[in-house]
DNA sequence: TATTGCTACTAAATCGATTTAGCTAAAGTA
DNA sequence: TACTTTAGCTAAATCGATTTAGTAGCAATA
């Protein structure tokens, strides 16, 4: 049982595929097509179960209603959230996404980018690696449609949607200093990614504004492998002398190594907030009933996703008109919770 | 700038595009193309930057190399992990993957069948919603290349990949009757779903075999929507009166409901695993970190993934041959923490 | 010399849509 | 009557590949 194309309609009623393609593309009355026909045409296709090949459309028109989606990681619950805010509202529009996880190789983020290319995706939605400047200047310079989330390149003039980072960690560190911690510490991956690095920025900041100095020592820039030992080191050095902790509060810029971070400390047998207090950014599920929940920077998934999508898709939709290069930065949500005492 | 085709490549050393094609699959000495023009043919592909068009080819060959798979959520953990696995084995095979939640929702699944059908995706990998066996049958009478994760329709003859869920929960149960627990609850999802079925089914043969009557005001069943105040609801009537607790135990049949569970719990000011024992299906990273860490039925997320994808890639590639039906059963892993005392 | 066989290629059909250009018959107009 | 207009439809090109069925030219064979 093939499946039904325009030509066996056509065939069927005995009348050209051109006509056929009027119909169903409600160019009836545009071409004057008589209702009659209209009518019959509207049946059998119903009645052969016709549906349009999508491929043929996409090679005809140069238009495959398919964005690709490169993000660090779909295991990784923050990307898998926003994956999914993307998903849904690609959908909406009749679009499809194919996902790929670069993990933060900007190698493979290069080939994800070739091999979608080949497969002609409409628009990309990109979480760029580090040192993938150039792949993002290509798709600039070419004028292709795309927007970057969650990090963005300053020297770039692109479409991008970020969150205000560096803001949310500067009241993170507030808040953490506000409750009497002096010694606050910040875990995060490593500094080339301008989110990252607008969080440790953000951190400084705010400890410079209270007059505190900057201890690099405080600053553990861990590698992308998250691998758990990296994480127990920086855990040991920081607040592993029960004696002398270094440091009595800790920033965490992700929610992955705040995971693993705080299963090295309840490890090492400290108590939070008493012993350290902690903040980390994004909402991971683990923080609403880890021993004491953890107050988080949660970041607005929905609009990000959703605004994401609405961009590529109006680049697509006006591929030949120079549109306003978009760059959206929105603000940050702070959940207190438990693990910074009170 | 246009991208190259086929035929810039003929043109530009005045050949057929029926040689260039040739070429470029390889097939020269099939065809007996002269290593000279063999040689020009690949300098000027390069040299113009030349990428097949996957649409076009896909046009031509009937195979678009891309594959469909539906899950419930790709926001939540486990399908994440799953879904990051799907995406990694499937590009080793040079093969894109489109993501689509369901929701647990037919309807969704039905009408997301459709669309990738229209896309004219090679396979699917489905986990199944409840009620979706129609959909599933007709893919199996229309021959089409596509493999089931995570649940099945024992009624349906087709490529499944599940786990032991039987197996799992009866050890799972065994385990927390070993530590002395005689109350032991479970909190499931819609038991309709049969991979849910086999978990509370096989909780329920470890009660009859140790001589336990089973008491169906410990089986809590909840709907997919996941709200939070079912699992609260639940939870409070199984352990809600401290002095009279109808549960010493929980088995909770995935991880979502059981860190929903665990937050309720500890809201209630009990602890894990004095007053209450438990014990997950899936190895949730939030219970690494949580008041107790959770001894958990962990899946081979892994070979799940991996095999689900060669089943397709091998339905795909002989869809004429008509290929033994493949129902792979995997074992879980058991996980011992400490939330069930010792 | 005619036939066959081989090498090195090419023309054209095809996949399934979209879209431009154009055609025929009937009606309207001068 | 002759010309234009309009309604209602169709032929054919096109997108970019793959693939079948050839063909031209030359050497080898009978």
């Amino acid at each position: 049982m093939k499946k039904t194309s325009l030509n066996d309609i056509a065939k069927h009623l005995g009348v050209s595929k051109t006509l056929v393609s009027f119909v169903l593309n409600g160019k009836a009355k545009e071409y004057r097509i008589s209702e009659e026909i209209c009518k019959k045409v509207q049946d059998v296709a119903q009645e052969l179960n016709y549906h349009p090949n999508r491929i043929a459309q996409g090679l005809r028109t140069g238009k495959t209603k398919t964005i690709g989606l490169i993000i660090a990681d779909i295991a990784n619950p923050f990307f898998g959230k926003l994956g999914r805010e993307i998903e849904q509202e690609a959908a909406r529009h009749g679009y499809h996404v194919i996902f790929c996880s670069s993990d933060e190789n900007p190698e493979k983020s290069e080939q994800q980018i070739a091999m979608l290319q080949q497969s002609q995706v409409d628009g990309y939605i990109i979480s760029p690696p580090m040192n993938s400047e150039d792949q993002i200047r290509t798709l600039a310079k070419r004028n292709i449609p795309f927007v970057l989330i969650d990090r963005y390149f300053p020297e770039i003039e692109c479409n991008y949607i970020v969150v205000d980072n560096f803001d949310a960690a500067y009241k993170a560190t507030n808040h953490l200093l506000a409750l009497g911690r002096k010694r606050i510490a910040n875990i995060t991956l490593n500094v080339d990614l301008q989110n990252m690095k607008a969080r440790t920025e953000g951190y400084k900041q705010a400890l410079r504004d209270a007059s505190i100095e900057i201890d690099e020592n405080l600053v553990k820039i861990l590698p992308f492998s998250h691998d758990n030992k990296d994480v127990a080191r920086s855990i040991k050095e920081l607040v592993g002398k029960k004696d002398n902790m270094l440091a009595d509060a800790i920033l965490f810029s992700t929610s992955k190594i705040g995971v693993m971070g705080i299963e090295c400390i309840s490890d090492l047998g400290l108590k939070v907030p008493d012993d350290v207090a902690i903040v980390s950014f994004d909402n991971a599920d683990a923080y609403t009933i880890c021993v004491s929940p953890v107050t988080v920077v949660a970041q607005p998934l929905k609009e990000i996703g959703k605004t994401a999508v609405q961009i590529v898709l109006n680049e697509i939709k006006n591929q030949k008109t120079l549109l306003k290069i978009q760059k959206i930065t929105l603000k940050t949500n702070f959940i207190i919770r438990k693990s910074c005492g009170s």
